[in-house]
DNA sequence: TCTTTTACTTGCGTTTTGCAATTTAAATTG
DNA sequence: CAATTTAAATTGCAAAACGCAAGTAAAAGA
């Protein structure tokens, strides 16, 4: 019913991104290549297990991920990126870009801006394929 | 002290950025020159005044926004986009293409998001001096 | 069987939000 | 110039979200 505050883009990306943990969940999964639930929860800003189940439930809520169980050992859960959720490495890559130019207080070479700045589309198509690598390994 | 969680660029932004409502005060400072604090408190999502307020003082103080009184009606609070807030530019450019892509809740044209795929330098720069118009527009 | 691992869940105090009403100061109107 | 209107911000309070530590259930490993 009265679901969304709006019907513009920029509010539909907020109502399901904007929060202090979603979008680093979504970082260490596209650029850490991380999909089990203990390796998130080691992330470095320290999330809380409870918030953590929380923002994995949504997202795949949202279809940004998805679950399932390991077919290797019941306890663990898989988590995947859907084809939505790997629509976001556009807009990572500009957040990088963006704190990068903003702030001396993050680590990010000049070097990697640089490439990205110069050749986005590759630099996607980059990320893409170390994931797709990752999950092969990963796959039994 | 122990001011951020990690010295990650996407943390960074996420600290900055990351809620419901810093992002939607940006967004129409970006696309429809707002510029005083009445004009957004009528954003369609509807912000709460208090939060308003919050949010423009916290964007102040970390140089994406500066507010200064208005040199013609001393009540009026005037506020303006740093280089560093136009520098969210293709940020927001990324994530309406993203929201467009995912969901048909959304209002973008085809058209708005296949042009800034097309050439997104020329969509930035296009946004930039819409903006700059406005300014001039607004100065006495 | 006993221990460890994985993914949650619970309880509880703190913080942030949402909403309506109110306040302050400045401009406008009659 | 007194009364009204406007712009920005503040306050009070209930509801929701968060942060942390501890606990639980189920499966795996020793």
């Amino acid at each position: 019913m009265g679901k969304h505050r709006s019907r513009c883009p920029m509010n539909h990306a907020v109502e399901i991104l904007g929060d202090q943990w979603t979008l680093l969940v979504v970082r260490d999964m596209i650029f850490h290549a991380k999909n089990s639930f203990s390796e998130l929860s080691e992330m470095p800003e320290g999330i809380a297990t409870n918030i953590l189940t929380d923002r994995l439930n949504r997202l795949e809520a949202s279809g940004i991920i998805e679950k399932r169980v390991d077919s290797h050992d019941a306890r663990k859960r898989n988590y995947s990126l859907t084809r939505h959720g790997l629509g976001l490495i556009p807009v990572l890559l500009e957040l990088m870009v963006w704190s990068r130019d903003h702030t001396s207080d993050v680590d990010v070479t000049h070097a990697v801006t640089k490439k990205i700045k110069r050749d986005r589309e590759a630099a996607v198509v980059e990320i893409r394929d170390r994931l797709k690598q990752a999950s092969s390994l990963a796959r039994d």
